[in-house]
DNA sequence: CGGTATCCACGACGATACTG
DNA sequence: CAGTATCGTCGTGGATACCG
């Protein structure tokens, strides 16, 4: 459920950009230079379609459901910083 | 990084489920019927060569470094529960 | 029981070209 | 600028059959 909403290539960053506040497209691919506008647009289709992020005069933003993901996106930095520590 | 450790279908399930203690293959797949014996096999020999899960006398189980994925797992629960109840 | 070996289907991804 | 369309490739997963 909650690993639908992270899964796919480049998911986690688009929402951890997005975490910072309302970016546009273009912000969006500045920031992921290696990601293709093909894969951001089936990115963010997939994310507004679970209700996760919303298109408004700003650009792309998280919705209330969408900060829902906060502390797991916290969770997962933090858990790959412990896998680097403890080899 | 974290992400690596629990991508995959069915991954985040085999987790679960050596979190409870040390499982030989037959009880794991017992506990997940839908899941192939290949898909199985595959999922091991990653997590082990990533030095989550060990094969030792009493089945597979995790190392040290496994256990630091609890924290995740937990927080990929609750997420999913936060993500039914605010839809 | 505890896997390994093959083959096949499908979806994800990348590159490129194009449009309003 | 903000996407959409198309195509080819590759990885993942499922089904099935087989082995020590």
């Amino acid at each position: 459920m909650s690993l639908a909403a992270i899964s796919g290539r480049w998911t986690t960053l688009v929402l951890r950009d997005l975490m910072l506040g309302p970016l546009t497209f273009g912000q969006l691919r500045a920031g992921l230079p290696a990601l293709s506008a093909k894969v951001l647009t089936e990115r963010l289709v997939s994310l507004r379609h679970q209700g996760i992020v919303t298109r408004g005069a700003r650009g792309y933003e998280l919705t209330e459901r969408g900060r829902l993901l906060r502390p797991l996106l916290a969770q997962l930095y933090r858990t790959g910083e412990a896998l680097l520590a403890e080899p």
